[in-house]
DNA sequence: GCTTGAATTGAACACGCGTTCAGATACCGT
DNA sequence: ACGGTATCTGAACGCGTGTTCAATTCAAGC
């Protein structure tokens, strides 16, 4: 099979996912052509057909393997649902801001997954915002947090969060760990009792 | 001149508008061909250059007008840094909920804008963002407000409010000024003092 | 009913797309 | 040095794209 060995193969394969995910980023799954990306990995066109089915496979892929990351590198480490917030929130700054481009994709191409991929990244990304929703209903319970609604406080702690990709840039005013400090104090507000 | 008389031409002109909102906003701008604009006004493809320039004006001019709306709706209405931040957040959120199509579009197909339109949809984005963090700033001098850093509170309420768009579906659970209410009381609690 | 000009068609243009595949090439174990 | 196979090329396929334009249809004024 084409997978296994050879000097090539061991780089142009990883290469392929790394510049159709830059090239994504970029301009969009929809605007990139498969000719694009194998010039970016310097190659011919034909040759990306030995690493993958198809150019729906690139963009699939790339948003699954993203959102396993993204799940599979956190776990609510204990200590009450105040800790666990600032753990997420900290967490969840510093995977966006190391992962610029993963998280770019993953926001603006769903439209472009076919409905049985759609359905498998939604999930993925439903899991992901279920445990910020058992942390903030535990708060709740607990008398910790104060919120008219969970689910409306879930979605909004996640796209206040999320934000931060829009405008982020390396070299700027502030670092990422002043980023995330500042975040998490306005996050810890906004659910906190008044 | 094609702009003037005729029957057809008072309908036709603003449909085109408008098909294209809504093919754009469900399959992007990249995906959706001039030949399916036309088809869903109701009309040959060659129709539509009666009308347009091209199809970046369409895109463009559908964003540009939409943040012209945005801008001109709204202005300051006195009564301090509190009052109009409310009243800022609940406009945002009211007018986001009632043009979801033009919404998503501003946010999603900036990339395939050209670089001259870019610039002037990116300079109409920042004023809106200036009123809102004129408000924080006053409201910090006055020592209503609260925030680490003004500039990051702007974009944080911003990408908060914004937020409500991805998810909020009319018949839900929660009416508009429900969520208008809840999403208000969270920003105001994330950028007032403690 | 004829003339006029706006509104629209439908075919054509050059080009780029995703994907396939027979043939060439480069590399490895022996 | 050779055989085998993993890797890649380059051309081709059918199709869809944005845009143009001569020719046609349509609606209204006289």
């Amino acid at each position: 099979m084409a997978r296994t060995q050879g000097s090539h193969a061991q780089t142009t394969g990883p290469k392929i996912r790394d510049m159709a995910l830059r090239l994504f980023a970029q301009q969009g799954y929809a605007a990139t052509s498969m000719r694009q990306i194998a010039a970016a990995v310097g190659v011919q066109a034909g040759a990306l057909y030995l690493y993958t089915p198809d150019k729906q496979a690139l963009l699939f892929e790339l948003m699954r393997d993203h959102l396993n990351d993204l799940l599979s590198t956190w776990t609510p480490p204990g200590g009450g649902p105040m800790a666990e917030l600032e753990d997420f929130a900290r967490h969840h700054i510093r995977y966006h801001l190391d992962r610029p481009d993963l998280v770019f994709i993953a926001y603006m191409e769903l439209r472009n997954l076919t409905p049985e991929n759609f359905a498998v990244i939604e999930a993925l990304r439903r899991d992901y915002e279920n445990r910020l929703e058992a942390i903030l209903r535990a708060g709740r319970a607990a008398g910790i947090f104060a919120m008219a609604d969970t689910k409306l406080a879930t979605m909004a702690v996640i796209s206040l969060l999320t934000g931060v990709t829009t405008w982020f840039r390396d070299g700027g005013r502030l670092s990422r760990s002043d980023v995330e400090t500042i975040y998490w104090e306005m996050v810890r507000k906004a659910v906190s009792v008044p």
